[in-house]
DNA sequence: ACACAATACGGAGTCACACTCCGCTTCCCC
DNA sequence: GGGGAAGCGGAGTGTGACTCCGTATTGTGT
């Protein structure tokens, strides 16, 4: 068989330009967060303006790259729960930390994940939607066991997780802040054990 | 006695022009939310670029001017809720719900109003700090009381508020997950009656 | 009523960033 | 190693933030 229909082979330079933009891209967003300027890492990575929309035509699209590598983590981290936590109310807390650490990789992280909620053509847009669908399921096996609030939804949780990494961003970083919003957050959602 | 030392009265055009200016940057706000373009307010005013800027030096000083008329709305609400509102958890809540409205009043609000909660310089850092006393305020009430989280302070719940107000800036019309976080959140720091 | 500071105005100008377009280079296959 | 397709660079365009200074407007003292 060939090589499958997902991977006609790229052309070397255009492959070493891919690589190399993200590289600097992953950098760069690190330092100044996701909303820094475009062409600055072009600049950086010694390429054109034009060769970096090429590759990734918005902002978005190489957000959306950056974030594969650990968007596989994540998952590897989802399959680590769902195998070694019996407890399903923790579970899903561990689900929705590790979505928090995901959802903080990079200041600014999310605002665009937010607004790619709502606009299904954005490539932020599917994987935001593995992460709900993954969250439905935590979600539900812990209602099932009567340890989360029937009334909320996996998208809600998302929502909310998503909305504690947003004040984080901007916490100091001696403000407890976030840690007891994200207390708040469990409280609200969690039924404790009997 | 003169006037007193705040109001130096000012020249017939400088008053006429900034009045004008908040009176159409209230209406562009309500249609474009906060970033929309400054300079579109000024051509839309009839003013020079020059002009504004020297009226509001930053679009922060701009939304400050535009919020006190509603800041003052929202206090008078605060007074009516502490009059007549004898169930102190229920005061607290009523009041988080006046302040999510306050910071709902544009799109896009809540991320400046987080800015300005680290940044003293922000003209709308003031605003923040009463507006978290006046949370404090109901709070500690209701902590006396064994009808709140005793780990939770007003600026925590402050910050949920914005952080609820941000997601439902991007919620579809038809979309209940603003209510639903709300709920959540209120789940969170309350305690239930005995 | 008038002149003359003082004050404020306007808009052209600068800078930074997003994003495009096309002549030229590089690659790959025969 | 020749030729056509694929990709590259960077100059160019457009928009928005923000400044600067010559000009117009205002209020006051005479």
């Amino acid at each position: 068989m060939t090589a499958g229909t997902s991977a006609p082979r790229m052309r070397a330079d255009k492959e070493r330009n891919r690589s190399h933009i993200l590289e600097v891209a992953q950098e760069f967003f690190s330092e100044e967060g996701v909303s820094g300027s475009l062409d600055t890492i072009a600049k950086r990575a010694g390429v054109g303006p034009g060769t970096l929309y090429r590759h990734f035509p918005t902002r978005e699209a190489l957000i959306a790259a950056l974030l594969q590598a650990r968007y596989d983590e994540l998952f590897d981290r989802r399959d680590v729960i769902e195998r070694d936590e019996p407890d399903t109310a923790r579970a899903l807390e561990r689900w929705l930390e590790a979505l928090y650490d995901y959802s903080t990789a990079f200041d600014g992280l999310p605002e665009p994940l937010r607004v790619a909620l709502f606009e299904e053509s954005s490539p932020l847009a599917t994987t935001c939607e593995n992460f709900i669908t993954a969250t439905e399921g935590f979600l539900v096996a812990a209602q099932r066991e009567n340890r989360a609030q029937e009334w909320v939804r996996g998208r809600d949780l998302f929502l909310g997780v998503l909305a504690t990494a947003w004040v984080s961003g901007a916490v100091l970083a001696d403000d407890s802040s976030a840690a007891v919003l994200q207390a708040v957050h469990k409280t609200g959602w969690m039924i404790p054990a009997t």
